[in-house]
DNA sequence: TGTACATCAGTGAACGCGCGTTCACTGATGTAC
DNA sequence: TGTACATCAGTGAACGCGCGTTCACTGATGTAC
């Protein structure tokens, strides 16, 4: 939102400063409703209070500034994620923290995380999966998977299959919340609780859990 | 595709074949891959065979047309959702079919899906859910739940929970196939049966059923 | 210490383009008398 | 049957705009001698 203030030219020998404030100008965008598919470079450039040209001192064209900034959201949403799964210690919620915390950042993000796993880019479209950043980040969850299954917690079962389950629908309530705004979505707490023990068998205390307790009583 | 060839004129009286014609069009870009947002008037007019401003005779705007292509592309879904339902009797297949049909959809007609349920519109953010043409669809899906319940097929629950669980994880195994290209996903079927499985109890006999019965097995 | 020069961060003007929209029109077909 | 007119489906040219990109430049700061 920084608009229309003058921004003051950087020091000899830090011009590449300038650079990190393009993406983060192009972010702000991002968080403010811009989509991707409209972001403009000139926007971009408006933004970080510099004359258009001077995006190509950092970066080759508009699509080479886009895929720095996706970049750089996708650092920023592995961050979060590791900061709540650090703050627990036995797996379950680990794997619980990591997946709140996955689905937060949609939430309240919707504009970065809408760059990441809503938007078709060349890139991507080329790159295979194996060796990308996104692979390491799903290994993550297959790992949290597999650490709750050898600990017992966790129903048995191919750690990596349940990791393909989660994922989508952890993406699924994030995503909808955003599109379908006027629906009435249950807390995400619950949901995400509710979608790990369905798919782990990890008794997360959900209602539908106490309902399959009580599996008799009448609906 | 039908681009670049003259259109004939309409004979007299019947100049609102056009209106059809220009959502269809407009129906051909985006699934040939053109984004809502980068959809232009001018192009869906030339992909018509017809001049711009002949678009203006049937529709006020550019938001106009693109909210009667949205309309349009939401009845597309819902009747093939309806078509596959309608070839089975049981409850648990019709849920089942349904659910694929939904997938399905979402995954042959990726950018009709696009429009749909991952792009936010000034409309839908102002208009109600309740008495929306998406709660209608959605409730059909809470139907089919409770009829599996009533039937002592599912396990007892809240319908409409259980539906706002479903519901985001179809959307996420669809959505995400399209972004994560390149991802190792599992059949859609046996995707489709596992989430069923996992929220409403229906033993649907996918591999993690099979892998809950043989629990003792090491991984 | 002074000065010529190189480097560096960034700019202003201009380009060609496609966009949404407006406007006055064209020319075929139907209708009234 | 002939003709004047109305209706209807659609067009071509033009508008002002923001876009991505190129280009030659400016002016402050550092460096060599």
């Amino acid at each position: 939102m920084a608009t229309s203030e003058r921004r003051p030219r950087n020091p000899q020998g830090e011009g590449a400063r300038l650079r990190d404030e393009l993406i983060t100008a192009a972010g702000r965008l991002l968080e403010a409703g811009t989509d991707l598919d409209t972001l403009s470079l000139r926007g971009v450039a408006r933004e970080a209070g510099v004359a258009a040209p001077s995006v190509y001192l950092h970066f080759a064209s508009k699509d080479a500034l886009l895929r720095e900034v996706r970049q750089a959201h996708f650092e920023s949403l592995r961050r979060a994620i590791e900061l709540a799964s650090a703050t627990v210690q036995d797996p379950a919620a680990e794997l619980f923290a990591g997946s709140l915390a996955y689905c937060r950042y949609a939430v309240e993000h919707p504009g970065s995380y809408r760059i990441l796993f809503e938007t078709p880019h060349a890139t991507s479209r080329l790159e295979e999966f194996s060796g990308s950043r996104g692979e390491a980040a799903f290994r993550t969850l297959v790992d949290g998977v597999a650490e709750c299954i050898a600990a017992g917690i966790a129903r048995p079962g191919d750690p990596f299959r349940i990791a393909c389950d989660i994922w989508p629908a952890l993406h699924g309530i994030a995503s909808l919340r955003r599109t379908a705004t006027g629906f009435p979505w249950p807390p995400l707490e619950d949901q995400v609780r509710g979608i790990l023990e369905a798919f782990t068998g990890i008794p997360y205390g959900t209602q539908s859990a106490v309902e399959e307790t009580t599996r008799d009583r009448t609906t």
